[in-house]
RNA sequence: GGAGAGGUCGCAUAGCUGGUCUAGUGCGGCGGUUUGCUAAACCGCUGGAUGGCCUAAAGGCUGUCUCGCGAGUUCAAAUCUCGCCCUCUCCGCCA
């Protein structure tokens, strides 16, 4: 959510930027019931101020045991008055209130204009494995290994969702610890488990909610929400809390399985991995100071890309631009991984700056030491990344691992949590 | 799912026969006095939201809201009524 106030004083960058993600939201009537609100709420405070008073005096008068009638009747009419801008206070802030949470956060000044065909490659990593055999992709590996079974996973749940079996489910495991490990014993992340349901609260706060209610899948007789991922629960963590300057930047990191609806996606990547309603992703969440929050963007996508770099995977940092960022960023580099078989890059992880956006929503602050003499306490920036999602790094580690004999390589990394194995067949 | 208890300004608690509650007290925290240093003692301060005014600024003055959330009764609600949420205890069911 953006400040109503920064709207006002940056109202033309602010339709820029709208514009820029292609939209067109109407600010001049933001800000005019802005304005009635401000007027109400002026006059309900005068108005409020001085039954205060009143009531004081009363209090008084009936003290000393003196007669308060005459003032507790003419009080009545001005409990009238301000029963009646309370209804109406209220009305204009439920109505500005819903206009501001559909309104996205501005996209950072260095990312490209426009709409997906301008996307830039910021870096390339790894080499696209060189086979001497027209590559299978990974839904003929797996159903040739016995290692994943679409069609047990249709009659249980339905089309898109995925069943691991075997060595399909212990490298889907396998995969969760690697990267578990990799971000608490190497990049200071701290690991939470968390729940999968959320409630509407916190869909809104991360800013899932109210936009994209169609893409989540809701339960029917209870307010909440499956997630569509960990940053869901891991940023509500700290909903509505105050947090110390020395407490900053606090980073997180958690398995999930992710539940996606992809309403309105039928028939655009569908097949076998690459799009399913549920997947696992291992997340990592920051909660960082202001000043801080793009150098610490870097890291975060560092620390991503190391995942790839371990096991091995092509790769390609990209930067999106503006028509492509999320509701809630103000800035995003994808990873797309290289998968061989499909002969795609895969997008495999998100890296997003969101800056005050969700903190102001799910307000999220934190107070500077007295040394720095502002007294005041100030929403932190809140950053998150897939360390990376599972089900399309599958899809690469089997398309650009597999032998001319329908085996597929280990990726030493891995192997550790698979007993040592070197190769599935 | 059933029964009961409870949610108060960081933590712990008082208040809950409506009006000196601008929410008391203890602990913690911050500042100060004392001290060779530390501790103790003593004194003062102590959250959040959002307006207005003064100021070059630092800062100061001031209004309103905030006792889980929401609605209601009343001139007046932490206090009374209703609904919801959450926590705890017991029972039932269950991995």
């Amino acid at each position: 959510m953006l400040d109503i106030k920064f709207i006002k004083e940056n109202l033309d960058s602010v339709k820029k930027s709208l514009k820029d993600r292609g939209l067109t939201i109407d600010l001049d009537s933001l800000l005019q019931l802005e304005d009635s609100r401000r007027k109400n709420l002026n006059e309900l405070e005068g108005l409020r101020a001085e039954k205060n008073k009143a009531n004081d005096e009363i209090t008084a008068l009936l003290k000393k045991k003196q007669d308060a009638k005459s003032r507790i009747v003419s009080m009545k009419a001005i409990a009238e008055r301000i029963d009646q801008l309370e209804d109406n206070l209220k009305e204009t802030e439920g109505e500005l209130n819903k206009l501001l949470l559909v309104i996205p956060n501005i996209p950072h000044a260095s990312i490209p204009i426009g709409d997906a065909t301008k996307k830039e490659v910021v870096r390339t990593w790894g080499e696209p494995p060189k086979l001497d055999f027209k590559p299978f992709t990974h839904i003929e590996i797996s159903r040739n290994l016995g290692i994943i079974d679409f069609g047990a996973a249709a009659k249980i749940s339905g089309s898109n969702f995925v069943l691991y079996k075997g060595w399909g489910a212990k490298l889907e495991r396998a995969l969760i610890n690697f990267m578990l490990d990799l971000h608490t014993k190497k990049h200071g992340y701290t690991e939470v488990f968390t729940p999968f349901l959320v409630n509407r609260a916190s869909m809104t706060g991360t800013g899932q909610l109210p936009k994209m209610e169609e893409d989540m899948y809701r339960l029917k007789d209870e307010d909440l929400f499956l997630i569509p991922t960990a940053e869901v629960p891991v940023t509500n963590i700290l909903r509505s809390e105050i947090l110390e300057e020395k407490d900053l930047p606090i980073y997180y990191t958690a398995y999930s399985a992710c539940f996606r609806r992809e309403a309105g996606s039928y028939g655009k990547d569908t097949k076998g991995l690459i799009r399913v309603h549920q997947f696992d992703k291992v997340e990592m969440v920051k909660f960082v100071k202001p000043e801080a929050s793009y150098d610490e963007l870097e890291k975060l996508v560092r620390d991503a890309e190391e995942v790839l770099q371990i096991l091995g995977l092509p790769y390609r940092v990209v930067v999106l631009p503006t028509q492509d960022i999320s509701f809630a960023a103000s800035k995003c580099y994808d990873l797309e991984a290289y998968a061989c078989g499909v002969d795609t890059w895969l997008e495999v992880s998100s890296c997003s700056n969101f800056e005050s956006f969700q903190a102001r929503r799910a307000n999220i602050k934190f107070r500077r030491t007295a040394a720095d003499k502002r007294p005041t306490s100030e929403y932190v920036h809140t950053l998150n990344g897939s360390g990376i999602a599972l089900a399309r790094t599958v899809v690469a580690i089997l398309e650009n691992y597999q032998q001319k004999d329908g085996t597929v390589l280990i990726p030493q990394a891995l192997r550790p949590y698979l007993d040592g194995k070197e190769m599935i067949s």
